[in-house]
This record gives structure tokens, C-alpha cells and sequence, in this order.
DNA sequence: GTCTATACTTTGATAGAC
DNA sequence: GTCTATCAAAGTATAGAC
């Protein structure tokens, strides 16, 4: 394949990157300290990558659309609002929770990324809300929410799944099920009406 | 006052710092760029700072000593266990959503620290919890408490609050008050049990 | 595709005059 | 307390041989 720049090699360093990333952070973290941990001279990435900007915007866009996929799955089922809502919930909740040191660089290293990769991951950030405050609206069609602004309940929970990644570590006292089971009880008991709730 | 440093002089430029290193990060916010926007030379920085991360030390530290004190003075009235709670929440909410710029810091720097003033913040982020986790035992002996884990509950509660500073805004459609009484909602409604949250 | 060598820039911090 | 001048170190990135 010519052009391709192996792309296992690719993958292989972006898995040894990110957690440097998450643990350090991309601003601490030196093209030699990579190149050393990869196992090859530091001149050497820059046949993969064109700077060590790119190297963190495609981790992030790589597990960017890796959720929005699996999202729009969900959506485009024809199962009950209240039912996707449910799946959703659960799926983001073990996306970030099972995965923290890549899903670490989406909360903490936006900063970092260069203005127009930064508008990209921006764009797709909407989208994932866009996502959410649709499922809400289908909801409240069916009038099963409370009056709780629907941007604040998506907030407060993109919060306190995201807050995982500081937090909760695999081979606790809680698996990463039980977690998802807790977050969308807390969820929904506490944005829905409970009627609903209880169906 | 002698070898006061001016502790004016030192705030002052803690409240320029601190924004700056909100919106770019740490280790992108030079000491030239710094000085630049105190309006001072950078060399003249050193007479009140050790160094940049102090500054960045002094900064959180001020901002965590702060809510403790507040924090511990809520506890130690004789209200109702739940009132308590509710009034430790709302204090928090108010406190993270009110001065995002600082705030920040807390959330996002902990990893740009030096190891022994990480130690001292760690030391008092324990102290936090702690004092959430008291919280829950009162209410629990009173079995006010469905069977969420303790700390699972506080760290959700947690991450709902801290995410704060990256969406919202003060001036929006929802004011300080209306935000604290919406999480206070969210987080009565999912945590605790029904009969309690009618109360 | 991988290396050596190096250019170039920016950084945090210090010395010392005033 | 504030400045000028400067240092030593570390950073990203590139040129070019193999």
C-alpha cells in the first residue's frame, strides 16, 4: 500500500501517547519523552505526524467519532424515547468511565489543540448535544419531563459522567455496569417525572 | 510594614494570572506574558513569587481554604441534617458557578503543581470529601438514604458542580440562585428517598 | 522508514545596577 | 521594588545521509 504510513504503527503510537497525555499532560509531555517510550528517535514521528499538535487531535477525533457512531445507533432505533434515553446513558457512561485515559484528553486537553482543529472537535461536540436535547424533545412531547431546563440536565449529566475519569478506577468496589445502572437512576429519578420513572 | 511584599500588590496580580491561566493553561501562559499584563517587568515578578507555579499554588490554595471554611461553618450549626446538606450544596454550586476563571484551576491545573504542593491540595481535597461524607452518615442513621454508594453520590455530585465552569455563564437564562436550586433538585430527587425529598 | 546532527525559538530564572 | 541584561536548559522541528 503506498501512502499508507502504517497504519498499525500509527495506532501503536497514539496507545503509547495517550496516557503520557492523560498523566502528564500534552504540555509536559516532550516529543523525546514519546519518541523514547515509543521506542524510536524523536525524528522519527514526524513521518507519522506532522507535529505533536496533530498527535493529540486525532486521539481525540478518533474517540470523538467512535461515540458519536455508536450514538447515532441508538437514536436510529425505534425504541421508546425513555428506552433510548436509557441506552444512551448507559453507553456514554461506560465509554468514559471504561476508557479514562483517552477519554481524559477530551475533558482536559481542549485547550491544547490548535484553533481549527479546535473548531472541528467543537462542531462534533454539538452534534453530541444535539443528540441529547433531541431525546429530550421527544420526552417532552410525551410530557415525561419535570421543569428542569432541558441544557442544564444534559450539562449535569455530561458532568458527572465525564467527573469519572478523575475518580472511578475499574476493579473498585463498583463495576462499570453498576455505575452506568446508579448514574441513569440518579438520572432519571431526578429529571424525570416519577410516574415515568416507575413505569 | 516591613518584608509584607504588599499583599495587594500580590492579590493584584493573582486576579490577572489567574484568568490568563484559565483560558490558555499553565504551561502556555509565559512569565513574560504574565508580566506583560500586570504591566511590570518579568524579572520583578521574582520579588513576590518564587516562581510561576507558585503563583499557580497560591492561587488554588487560597480558592480550596476558602470553601472549607464556609463549608465547615455550615456543619457545625444544629440544623437538620438535610438542611445541612442542602445548604452545603447550594453554598458549592454557587461557589464553582460564580467564579469560573479561579475555579478552573482547581479542576483543570492539579497535574502542573510540584509534587509537595499537589500533596497539600490532595490533603485538603480529602478534607472536602470528608466532609460530604459526614453528611451522608447523619442522614444515613437516619435512613433518609436509598442504596447508592456514599461516594458514588458525592462524586456525581461533584462533577455536576465542576463541570459548571466550562458551560455556564452568568447573565444566561439562568441565574446563580435558580442553577444551585436545580442541582439541589436533581440531587435530592436522585439520591435521597422520596418521603425524605417531600419533606 | 529510521537515524545523526543541528537550527531555531522560547522558556524560567538569576545577577546586579539603580 | 523595579529595571536591563543575560544564562542555561528544554522545547519543536528540519535537513540530509543511509
Amino acid at each position: 500500500m503506498p501512502g499508507t504510513k502504517s497504519q498499525e504503527k500509527v495506532k501503536e503510537i497514539q496507545a503509547v501517547v495517550a496516557p503520557l497525555f492523560a498523566s502528564k499532560g500534552y504540555h509536559s509531555t516532550s516529543m523525546r519523552e514519546i519518541a523514547r517510550e515509543v521506542g524510536m528517535n524523536q525524528s522519527s514521528l514526524y513521518h507519522y505526524f506532522r507535529g505533536k499538535e496533530e498527535i493529540l487531535f486525532e486521539i481525540m477525533n478518533d474517540a470523538m467519532d467512535q461515540a458519536l457512531i455508536t450514538l447515532k445507533q441508538i437514536c436510529a432505533t425505534d425504541l421508546l424515547p425513555r428506552d433510548k434515553l436509557m441506552n444512551v446513558l448507559h453507553f456514554y457512561t461506560r465509554y468514559y468511565a471504561g476508557d479514562p485515559e483517552r477519554l481524559n484528553l477530551l475533558v482536559n486537553e481542549q485547550q491544547s489543540l490548535a484553533p481549527e482543529h479546535r473548531r472541528i472537535l467543537v462542531e462534533k461536540e454539538r452534534e453530541y448535544v444535539c443528540i441529547f436535547k433531541d431525546l429530550f424533545g421527544e420526552l417532552k412531547r410525551n410530557r415525561t419531563t419535570k421543569e428542569i431546563p432541558r441544557s442544564v440536565a444534559i450539562f449535569a449529566f455530561l458532568g458527572m459522567v465525564h467527573y469519572t475519569i478523575t475518580w472511578y478506577r475499574k476493579g473498585g468496589p463498583v463495576d462499570l455496569e453498576g455505575l452506568a445502572d446508579i448514574f441513569c437512576e440518579i438520572f432519571t429519578r431526578g429529571i424525570l417525572r416519577e410516574d415515568a420513572a416507575t413505569t
